[in-house]
DNA sequence: CTGAAAGCGCTTACAG
DNA sequence: CTGAAAGCGCTTACAG
């Protein structure tokens, strides 16, 4: 069976194949009694628009890309979500994009100009100054809009991105620690130099400063096994009585290597955590961790996104940050 | 600046559309100069195929819908990266649709339409007979190939799908617990009927009947906060010392009960996992589980529906049954 | 091996 | 309020 076209519809309400359209799409503009006929003619026939032919006509696709790193991360995947239920409350399909790396970059942005996207959601963690000029030039050239979801990209502050401000996160978590009267605070935080954890970092470093502390910083891999060994190193040679992991897995697993050193939690070391996954509420004790509206922020790109679409200018051009908060729960007293 | 068009190609190589078209999409039929000049021009003028155009001469999309229920589960989201990495080698783009109640359904099927998507992968988890008519509709009226990915929907058997035998691995875990010297040993599923854990179930009393055991299930929600209250009663008013969770998550929230009551594990009570998620490593002890190969069913599923595109008939009709295994860690002896 | 031409199914000024 | 017609940027028989 074939689809039913824009033509059959016409031919079968007796109108013309514009009228059709209009009545499709700009309902006002028809007359109501032919507006009627011709949609109920279009529901009989199980009429659904081509959406090829209608991004052809119209120079509009109604899509938009999501580019993402590693979808396997927790809060990847909550973005995503996030980013999903706001795109389908207001008509748009997400096309997403496993980003690639920096030689397959270029094949990534032929194909979201191919699919001649509406805009451009990023959440790679990290962009480089390569990726950075790229994507930069699409949205020039193209005019397509772009917004950076959880990550920002420091050196261009004009570039519209949706966040929390990490770096006052960094700074809270640490004054926290020093309120409970903790003096020798580490921050575990991993190899790879994402942005978000960065911003984590000087806020750290800010308050350690401030507390006139000493700054004790771990670097370790995502990893889970090469976690234990860094982890495991760094934990017996310095004496530290507090631990802020730039994530909740990161932190549990620490948490872990200390219990099997004899610490006790919270009473000789409190830990806190970066996110509030799931993680938080299954291990023991359950951990404190800095509560980050994960969904929140993928919905409310979607949303700057499309107000961006429809050629309304942000009151507020740059970055744009949600509240997060601090959760107390067993590993901090 | 505007996009250059094949025809703007075409006239600085002094060749017709055609003739680029071909030296594109099917070199060998070009004169090796003629094809060698147009590319060259092709790439100096930043040409990039119009996807629309493109599809709506063809009739080819290259693009899949993959509907997924919830990606915020760490399941779903691994799935939809094995699915995203092999489309990404074989051309594909994916369309991802948040799958939707009953009553916007339709809707959903109409976007499925439109976009005139060249196969389907349905990733969730459940499969209602209402659903699968509207989907089973599509692929025979609009033969589009369709692929379950990790459900299964038993009253079609030649559906394709892809996963593991869930029915066997409820056994086999039972059977380890078993021989371990467990006799009384509870399963924890989910209220919700989802096939997938029905199959486990399946598999489980198969094997508590075939030992002579009782079996003792117990119905929670997937939400972490009701869980405790529905487990907590359950592990209260029955003696249980082997159990059996749907998924790792719920593991591990009972295991937490048991421990806070007093129990030892694994010497009191013997504890299994469904799936293998990173919460098996950090929970202490850790979690023995079933190593559900996430990632390939999804890696597998897309080249399943690619072959189907390409119009190969696969020589295995119905369900395709990855490999499983039992990891034995701290919860068990 | 290459070109002229029709067609894919829509949208949208332009008339009326 | 409605229709005729051009155009969006490709593909693909059909000739040659």
């Amino acid at each position: 069976m074939n689809k039913a076209t824009i033509y059959d519809v016409a031919a079968v309400a007796k109108v013309s194949n514009a009228t059709v359209s209009r009545a499709l799409n700009n309902p006002e503009k028809v007359k109501p009694e032919t507006r009627d006929k011709v949609l109920k003619v279009a529901k009989e026939l199980g009429y659904k628009a081509n959406a090829f032919a209608k991004g052809l006509a119209s120079s509009k696709s109604t899509q938009v890309a999501v580019i993402v790193s590693d979808l396997a991360r927790a809060s990847v995947a909550e973005m995503v979500k996030g980013i999903g239920e706001v795109a389908t409350n207001y008509g748009y399909s997400i096309l997403l994009f496993p980003s690639a790396s920096d030689e397959k970059y270029e094949e990534l942005l032929t194909n979201l100009i191919s699919y001649q996207v509406d805009g451009i959601l990023y959440l790679n963690d990290e962009i480089t100054d390569h990726q950075y000029k790229l994507i930069k030039d699409l949205e020039t050239r193209y005019q397509i809009p772009l917004v950076l979801v959880n990550t920002v990209y420091e050196s261009d502050a004009n570039l519209l991105s949706v966040a929390i401000d990490y770096e006052k996160a960094g700074y809270e978590v640490t004054k926290a620690l020093v309120q409970e009267g903790r003096k020798h605070i580490a921050l575990l935080t991993t190899q790879k130099r994402y942005p978000v954890s960065e911003l984590k970092e000087k806020g750290y470093l800010r308050a350690i400063e401030y507390y006139g502390l000493q700054p004790e910083v771990c670097y370790t891999s995502g990893n889970l096994d090469s976690n234990q060994k860094d982890l495991s190193d760094f934990v017996k040679s310095h004496e530290i009585d507090g631990v802020i992991g730039v994530r909740d897995s990161i932190a549990i697993s620490c948490m872990n290597i200390l219990k099997n050193l004899g610490r006790k939690i919270p009473e000789d070391v409190s830990i806190f955590g970066f996110q509030n996954t799931r993680y938080t509420l299954l291990c023991r004790p359950t951990l404190s961790t800095i509560n980050v509206p994960i969904y929140e922020i993928g919905a409310r790109a979607m949303k700057v996104l499309t107000a961006e679409m429809m050629g309304e200018t942000q009151e507020q051009k740059g970055q744009i940050l949600l509240e997060h908060s601090i959760i107390k729960r067993e590993t901090t007293r």
